[in-house]
DNA sequence: GTCTATAGATTGATAGAC
DNA sequence: GTCTATCAATCTATAGAC
């Protein structure tokens, strides 16, 4: 299946420059460059900034869906569900030092750009706080799941956000252990009032 | 006092520039558009971006300074003081929810453009990092007063961030009375040991 | 110190040949 | 589908008159 076509390869390559460099200081020479064609065959695929744009969030959003699908696949109980989304942290770690979050700094460079895209850039936090408040609710925590989930997407931003400023991996471990053993806290809360 | 020099008023309008729309995205069009000078005059003050860049910093620098003192001034207990640095985010909402952390996104953007100020902007988290600790220390946690600090920097960025994406008032208030909570846990735990 | 005028590069975007 | 050539706007930055 190598045949990818130009559309993807200037996707891919959009997807990648926008995460490491921002979108607005990623020009449209930028992604033609990277893609080896010329900027004139480029808006034949895409006729405005926006549009890519648009198509690299639909990217992400469905790369996000199986992302969330896999881990439903491959674990049994929801609290080690809920670690693998806290190990990204530590799976994308090289990445998040550098460039931070990919789903925060875009989210946060639309809403200083007042760009209409910034709804769909949040769709892609909502997908992981709907899963997430999922989660908790099969945790036993149904009363406040979605409080839970935006308190552990928060702490995850915040994690991403001074591991890129502090180039500091250590730090990351150590937050990481920690949210993972909140959760598994509360897992046993729940343990023990059946108990 | 109302001499305020015409550096001093770019300064100002690129402080909020900086932060309302990103450095990046802020031109010199921009900057002297808000002064009300012309584009020519700004090049008497400032040579180049990065230089004023460079200033809006260092006022930066010196106005979190003045803030840590006067909540060192301000208040009695260690945890009275770090619950005025987590009350940021209640004091400054409505231009957190707007914009972010005007720390936390500051460093990030310069980060993703390889910028050779990141250093300094990061010196702005180190202050806070460094207060924090000093505040842990006081409260009885000298053996954990930096993981501490970062934590609860970590988590204020958190918030920060979604409250930014998600434009939730009421997400905010949640997450800050919850911090200022595990922080007098913090502070109770030491009494306990010592009664 | 402030202004106008303008250079030189880069930007997003278009037209049209192959 | 891919290319070259080009436009108009904007950007950082400079020169020089007042």
């Amino acid at each position: 299946m190598n045949t990818k076509s130009t559309r993807d390869h200037i996707i891919d390559a959009a997807d990648q420059l926008f995460y490491q460099q921002g979108y607005n200081h990623t020009s449209f020479a930028d992604i033609s460059g990277a893609v080896k064609i010329s900027r004139g065959n480029f808006y034949h695929h895409f006729k405005t900034k926006d549009e890519i744009l648009g198509a690299v969030i639909n990217r992400r959003i469905t790369n996000t869906r199986t992302l969330l699908n896999s881990w439903e696949d491959e674990t049994h109980s929801p609290a080690q569900r809920i670690c693998c989304f806290v190990n990204i942290l530590i799976t994308n770690q090289t990445k998040i030092m550098q460039y931070g979050c990919p789903v925060g700094t875009l989210a946060t460079e639309l809403t200083k750009l007042h760009h209409s895209a910034q709804p769909e850039a949040v769709k892609l936090f909502t997908l992981f706080r709907e899963w997430l408040s999922g989660q908790f609710t099969q945790l036993g925590h149904a009363d406040r799941a979605d409080a839970l989930a935006m308190h552990l997407l928060a702490r995850s931003q915040g994690i991403a956000s001074l591991a890129s400023a502090f180039q500091d991996a250590a730090f990351v471990k150590q937050e990481v252990d920690d949210a993972c053993a909140w959760v598994l806290s509360l897992s046993q809360e729940v343990d023990q009032k059946c108990s």
